[in-house]
RNA sequence: GCGGCUGUGGCGAAGUGGUUAACGCACCGGAUUGUGGUUCCGGCAUUCGUGGGUUCGAGACCCAUCAGCCGCCCCA
């Protein structure tokens, strides 16, 4: 049996990838306006870096991770998100001495995690996403979602909620920790297994629980923005203010809390509309400890990270397509053998005056190079066969008007050259 | 990891146990010995995801397996 893909793996064949490149070109350029700059780490990193990194308690590391061991009998992980290997990079290359602070990056690629794969859901997934370390002011927060938001609009994407929360900072965080154990336990019994074992080791993410979001306790549960100290509080507020002058709409949501362990004061979400179940289409957040608990300074990040994959389902919801087009300039008809062998020569001469150009390679008789040319939407066709190459001219047409123009063959080049440069001028 | 649905040529899709597996699109060839987008004619699945079983006979029924989609969980 034919080898088949990997399961949750896709191809991205050649009438799709005009689109992810144009994606990839989104994403540089906003950056660009935004000043953030690429940095590209590994595909796989040591198994440890997740296991510190993004929290033993998450999805993550408890079951999604591709983990392997290499001959050195080291144990790697194939990345499951971009954020613990840039701050692994950032430590490790002393960022936070550098002249300019706080450091922005961004990074794109592939991740990877074991999941059963649906509609926006695969196994290898490719991520945009975005990191502004060493600085905790709420303004930067800020910016990074409006940097979300501004990539997102710049595709016209018109179907998208914002929603942000905030967790507060360690103090806030455990008031609030402990006021939710105190509210849970004594009924823990009647919500699922999962939110049992939530209860100890990350009561907020039962809040998450879909299985059991009818629960009456559920809505009386405590909010976190009621436990936010000073401090947090005048954070969340100057996030919201800056937003509001920005004129981006925005929905605060206390039960936003995020998958991974790292993240403290603000968490967000950028969520679009009618296509199936999963909606989310960026999630990020504020980090407190990950930068020391992976061996740095005291010094917090901001970022997100948002998927090709879930942008492709928004855009064909609202039916986006790409920017990117390739017209052929030129297709040479070649007609018996030594055409064949002047066409080839041709076709060079072309391509390096920076012509799009090209040939038939399947032996098609005539009317088949002419089909071919019109399926690629040559906008010229040029025939050369034996009475042409006799009187050393070649036949030019134009593939719009049908009109044909005999041209000597030492003047091909820059007659097409013309031709396209006309062709350019009109179209401006 | 759990539940539901599905799997026929490059694509879409008929076929609900009986001989040579409809049709449409695309593609190739011819009508037009060297000129496209229209028309007409012809060609194009030793085989129905894979493996096994039931049967005189299986694309159809059964079992297993793989894959896709949807839902749950979770997340991008």
């Amino acid at each position: 049996m034919a080898i088949k893909i990997p399961r949750g793996t896709q191809d991205i064949l050649p009438d799709a990838s005009p689109t992810w490149q144009w994606i990839t070109e989104k994403a540089r350029k906003i950056c660009q306006l935004y000043r953030y700059e690429e940095i590209k780490t590994p595909m796989f990193e040591s198994t440890d870096l997740f296991h510190r990194g993004v929290g033993e308690t998450t999805d993550i590391v408890q079951k999604e991770m591709y983990t392997f061991k290499d001959r050195g009998d080291r144990s790697l992980t194939l990345r499951p998100e971009g954020t613990a290997p840039v701050v692994r990079s950032y430590v490790e290359n002393k960022m936070h001495g550098w002249a300019n602070q706080p450091v922005k990056l961004y990074y794109i690629g592939e991740m990877f995690r074991y999941e059963r794969p649906q509609a926006g859901r695969t196994r290898q997934l490719t991520q945009f996403g975005v990191e502004a370390i060493g600085s905790d002011d709420p303004s930067l927060d800020a910016e990074v979602i409006s940097l979300a938001m501004a990539f997102y609009k710049s595709f016209g994407l018109n179907k998208l909620k914002l929603v942000i929360n905030s967790l507060g900072d360690l103090e806030s965080r455990k008031a609030h920790r402990e006021a939710l154990i105190r509210h849970f336990e004594p009924s823990i019994h009647e919500f699922c297994s999962d939110c049992q074992n939530r209860l100890q080791k990350n009561p907020l993410r039962i809040l998450d629980c879909k299985v059991d979001s009818e629960h009456p306790l559920m809505a009386t549960a405590p909010s976190i923005l009621d436990f936010l100290n000073e401090t947090s509080k005048q954070h969340f507020e100057h996030v919201k203010e800056a937003l509001d002058a920005m004129g981006i709409p925005y929905e605060v949501d206390a039960t936003l809390v995020r998958g991974l362990d790292y993240y403290n004061h603000t968490t967000f979400e950028i969520m679009g509309a009618d296509f199936g179940a999963i909606t989310t289409l960026c999630g990020g957040g504020r980090y407190g400890g990950l930068v020391s608990e992976l061996g740095g300074p005291e010094v917090s990040g901001i970022g997100f990270a948002l998927s090709y994959e879930r942008l492709l389902l928004a855009l064909n919801a609202e039916q986006v397509q790409p920017e990117i087009e390739n017209p052929l300039d030129c297709f040479i008809v070649a007609i018996g053998e030594a055409a064949e062998k002047k066409a080839t020569e041709l076709l060079y001469l072309l391509r390096q005056q920076g012509i799009t150009a090209d040939k038939d390679y399947m032996k098609r008789k005539t009317k088949g190079q002419f089909k071919q040319a019109d399926r690629f939407g040559a906008t010229t066709v040029a025939v050369l066969g034996d009475e042409e190459l006799e009187k050393a001219i070649i036949n030019v047409k134009n593939m719009e008007t049908g009109e044909q123009q005999e041209v000597a063959i030492n003047e091909f080049p820059q007659y097409v050259q013309k031709l396209v440069e006309n062709r350019r001028d009109s179209h401006e």
